[in-house]
DNA sequence: TGTCCACTGGAAGGGAGGGCTT
DNA sequence: AAGCCCTCCCTTCCAGTGGACA
């Protein structure tokens, strides 16, 4: 009989009981060590509920801090009230780290109010951004009720496109005619409203809610809860869940990343056939989501990125830490000679290493060197189990004679 | 104390590429 | 087809800067 390549898996033990239980955006029945901030927020929606508008609210946190998850969880629940209640309450997440102009954002708020008899979906682009403004509020009229739009990562989509976004949505009730309209910003970053013009900051600032950074202790009571619902009840080995919950709180208290370490251990220690999680796993676990996290990164940068990628990496492995800006851009020029490209500015280069520190692939800090200038001292933070030749490679066939190539510095006397 | 280095980072604007409206 | 609009990538220009050095 012909043997499938799925057979063994069929027959090998699992040790989850519901492995959906322990990703980070899964919505459980309760949130551990969040009650508070749960309390605040719903307290402010249930106007929604009544008919009013509740206030805009802006929520303050590191990443992992639960803002999303407690955010999700007390819009689930309003949802869910207005029903019963036979109010019409809506609300819209948008992630403006993906989406973020402010032509974007509005045609995907816009796009989520499509009625199923509707075929006209506002293009990606191409109208007028204020034809787009009035086109949602059209929407959200013919609909009804209260609106919570939900702004995640708003503190990237100011950084990046300005205020004009926020001014628009926080004064959106005075264009509405039937509708309501509220809006709770998600930001990683304390002070982004610095950047906001002083009539947006105190429209959207209305309600501050702080979310503090978990603690080793609250991130284990997380890890067993979701734990007791995902996995089986031996699966966990002594030590683990600790384990897990200490070194993501080395991470800033992030419980994405405790929840992610935690379901990749058991699925190592599952690969391996063991029949329960060990300390090991989670070691092999954090080393894998390390690369795994970077790998994708690297092979999807744009070709001038990974140009500059590559001529910091080359430096590095020509002995040189703390390279500058300067040192860089000399390798670059060689690299970009080797492969017939047209080298970009030095300005530009400069922004691009500082994207790459934002991506986490480098880091970039500009100190002063007196006399001798001020400039960025660049270093990789790519762990060496990651292969970044390759995985260049595979994307940029002239990443091999970068590679390959001998460069020099210009010694400048 | 002032100078000066090697940049940084903001601003403005060009041009290409996508799309829409008339 | 012409005239818009939005976005992205890039260049050019330039004021600003922290701190070693004379």
């Amino acid at each position: 009989m012909e043997t499938n390549i799925f057979d063994k898996f069929v027959s090998q033990k699992t040790l989850f009981k519901n492995k959906e239980h322990l990703r980070h955006n899964f919505r459980p029945q309760r949130l551990p060590h969040r009650e508070e901030e749960i309390e605040k927020i719903s307290y402010n929606l249930w106007e929604a509920l009544k008919g009013h508008i509740p206030s805009n609210m802006t929520l303050y946190g590191v990443t992992g801090a639960g803002k999303t998850a407690v955010t999700d969880y007390v819009c689930h629940h309003l949802r869910a009230k207005g029903e019963t209640m036979g109010r019409q309450v809506e609300s819209i997440m948008v992630n403006c780290r993906q989406i973020d102009t402010q032509y974007r954002v509005l045609s995907h708020i816009g796009n989520s109010l499509l009625e199923d008899f509707e075929q006209d979906e506002i293009p990606f682009t191409g109208w007028p951004t204020d034809r787009v403004f009035n086109e949602l509020i059209r929407r959200m009229d013919r609909r009804g009720g209260v609106f919570v739009i939900v702004l995640d990562e708003i503190d990237h989509l100011v950084r990046k496109a300005g205020d004009d976004l926020l001014y628009n949505l926080t004064n959106m009730n005075s264009s509405l005619k039937t509708a309501r309209a509220c809006v709770i910003g998600i930001s990683n970053d304390l002070k982004f409203t610095d950047f906001l013009d002083p009539r947006v900051r105190s429209r959207l600032g209305q309600l501050d809610v702080l979310f503090r950074p978990y603690d080793a202790e609250q991130l284990q009571d997380i890890l067993r809860q979701r734990a007791q619902e995902g996995l089986d009840a031996e699966a966990i080995g002594p030590g683990v869940i600790e384990l897990c919950a200490a070194l993501a709180a080395q991470e800033h208290g992030d419980a994405r990343c405790a929840l992610d370490l935690l379901r990749i251990s058991a699925e190592k220690a599952e690969q391996a056939g063991d029949d329960a999680v060990n300390q090991n796993h989670v070691r092999i676990a954090q080393s894998q989501i390390e690369s795994d996290q970077m790998t994708p990164v690297i092979a999807t940068l744009p070709s001038q990125q990974k140009l500059v990628l590559a001529s910091i990496l080359l430096n590095e492995q020509n002995g040189l830490r703390n390279v500058q800006t300067g040192q860089v851009y000399d390798i670059y020029r060689q690299a970009c000679q080797h492969i017939r490209q047209n080298p970009l500015t030095q300005r530009r280069i400069s922004g691009l290493i500082s994207n790459l520190d934002m991506l986490g692939l480098v880091t970039a800090r500009t100190v002063s060197k007196g006399r001798y200038g001020r400039s960025k001292e660049i270093n990789s933070c790519i762990p060496a189990n990651v292969d970044v030749r390759t995985i260049m490679s595979t994307a940029e066939e002239e990443m091999h004679v970068v590679f390959n190539a001998n460069y020099h510095h210009q010694t400048s006397l």
